[in-house]
DNA sequence: ATGCCGGGTACGACCCGA
């Protein structure tokens, strides 16, 4: 079971080149973060053209993320829940699925996690909070003992080789002591980083727009999947696939991609 | 460079991302 993550960076300037690369890799399940766009307003024929169910928790302009899958969902669920009384109304970040394959249930959750710069901005704290919700949320679903897989844009760089120039960023919200605690947390109650268990090349998954970061392989690895054990037990592979940072209208993220039983 | 590019909304100019 191929199952990838991509963070599109609007679904709709990006339908081509997300039609194209599916149709040449034909993975099972598709999570994909910043769609920017409603639910309703998703493009849902033309990957439905490809054999995919599809499920989405859109929001206007900003955010949204969709799971695509050939295999029938059995289940869905959209947000973390718990929301606060007078916080604000919840951005479009979480959407998961479960499936059944033959006689195994699994469940896949797609995050598009808050980036939280500036720092000094109330962003960081709702990034933190958030992480919060998150690890609580995974440690739930650990109890279910299901293979679980926790896949998308964490905006989190988990240590020094996923990035570029490691003095230079340390200190953005993407990196620094509070955002990796709570990551490291994810990590110690059970969930494994798939493209650390099988290499250690200095691969990245974002580059930017902006001073010709991607001539220069200025990049960072900030999207990823985790794995319960029970999936860990599964996996067959991982890898990121950065030739799509390289094409006509590209998004600033590539397509990661897990192998599964 | 507290956004240099690029998408969204909406059609000028701002909001947002990492």
């Amino acid at each position: 079971m191929k199952i990838i993550s991509w963070n599109v960076n609007g679904i709709k300037a990006r339908l081509p080149l997300v039609l194209d690369w599916i149709k040449k890799n034909n993975p099972d399940i598709v999570a994909l973060q910043e769609i920017k766009c409603l639910s309703e307003s998703f493009p849902y024929m033309e990957f439905e053209d490809l054999g995919y169910n599809i499920k989405v928790n859109g929001q206007k302009s900003f955010n949204g993320v969709a799971l695509l899958s050939k295999i029938p969902f059995s289940e869905t669920s959209k947000g973390l829940g718990l929301i606060k009384e007078g916080e604000k109304e919840e951005q479009a970040r979480l959407i998961e699925g479960v499936f059944s394959i033959d006689k195994t249930v699994i469940r896949v959750c797609n995050i598009y996690l808050p980036n939280g710069n500036p720092v000094n901005s109330d962003k960081f704290p709702y990034k933190l909070a958030w992480m919060d919700r998150l690890i609580d949320f995974a440690k739930e679903r650990l109890t279910y003992e299901e293979p679980f897989i926790l896949l998308g844009d964490f905006n989190i760089i988990p240590a020094p080789i996923d990035v570029y120039d490691p003095k230079e960023w340390w200190g953005d919200a993407l990196y620094r002591e509070e955002s990796l605690a709570k990551f490291r947390t994810l990590l110690n109650i059970g969930l494994r980083d798939c493209l650390r268990l099988v290499s250690d090349e200095v691969i990245y998954s974002f580059w930017d727009f902006q001073k010709g970061a991607w001539k220069k392989n200025n990049g960072l690895r900030i999207d990823h999947i985790l794995a319960s054990p029970l999936a860990c037990d599964a996996l067959t592979s991982a890898r990121i696939d950065k030739a799509p940072r390289s094409y006509e209208r590209p998004s600033d993220h590539v397509p990661i991609i897990g192998e599964f039983f």
